[in-house]
DNA sequence: GAATCGTGGATGATATTTATCCGTGAATTG
DNA sequence: CAATTCACGGATAAATATCATCCACGATTC
């Protein structure tokens, strides 16, 4: 069992769009660069994101990524079913009915136990999941730090920082 | 994220090991031939439970497998990792800090919120894989049917089931 | 009309699954 | 008691699925 590099790459992506001002837009570009991954594979998350409704895109030269809801709107395992699809990790495949000599049908009449039981545990692991927004993150962390990644006025950011409407902010 | 099919045929041939009689015994072949599967794919996992101790193996031409435990001393949970490995399914690869422009050191004094979020679902899956043992699952078998499988009689069993000692004592 | 950005499919790399071979240990047999 | 047979143990290799990367296309802005 192990979980795509492209889901970190998604959870970040979704949280540092999240603690962009209302409306910031960042290009795919851009948030490769920032965190030092392929532009590629990036993108193609990205686009999972999109498809699920979980980002918006602005096209054009000043286009790119924003939240489609409101950071308290979106949960980690919206991004995770996003990327990784729907589907449970464990397939059961019924397994205990291929064999030569098969047990009494009455045997299967009941769903299989052990399927249900991996399937349990999977139910709680995105309980789990669901129950932290993008917004909890950003309040971590801002906990932990003194303000949101963005309000600190990295370079970074006033340089690829974009907003979706344009709004001519007075230059100062 | 995908869980291997050995999982599963890991899982049965437990509970199917667990279901016989004290002391008896199933060679990899007969579980393999039981359940439709690769022979040569299961021996690889049942070599992973054996390390594990979870199975106990009994050479020479009357030998096999056996639980190495008590069925309700033996959890999901074990299985599972003794097949995966003990390694979360998320690593978290710290691609915050790779940036070009990294962000003030204050920010990286705790720990990355989304590998903590991610941690906390997969300790909550485990949880509830440890909170199942073997001996639940017959369990639950024989409130649904009436008997254990080999309880049944089943000439598959009659013909393959051995015995690892004339007088079977159960081992703690 | 030219440059920039997102979209989608095509391609190579890596991990997983499957299959095969030979070595070791234990019970049966003569 | 030694040769034979059966079953596990481990390494190796081919086939397959998945992951990661790259390239061409259409849309939009300036």
């Amino acid at each position: 069992m192990k979980l795509s590099d492209g889901i970190e790459q998604a959870l970040h992506c979704a949280t540092l769009l999240a603690s962009l001002p209302n409306g910031g837009l960042l290009s795919a570009k851009a948030m490769a660069d920032f965190h030092g991954v392929s532009p590629s594979y990036l993108l193609k998350h990205l686009q999972a994101l999109s498809k699920a409704d979980l980002l918006h895109t602005e096209p054009g030269p000043r286009g790119g990524y924003r939240l489609a809801r409101a950071p308290d709107q979106i949960t980690l395992l919206d991004v995770v079913l996003a990327v990784e699809g729907p589907e449970p990790a464990f397939r059961c495949k019924e397994i205990r009915q291929n064999g030569p000599n098969p047990l009494p049908a009455s045997h299967f009449k009941a769903p299989c136990q052990i399927n249900a039981a991996m399937l349990r545990a999977e139910r709680a692991y995105r309980t789990e999941l669901c129950a932290v927004t993008l917004a909890d993150l950003l309040a971590d962390l801002a906990a932990a730090d003194d303000g949101s990644i963005a309000a600190r006025g990295c370079a970074f950011f006033d340089e690829h920082m974009r907003r979706s409407k344009p709004d001519p902010t007075p230059t100062t």
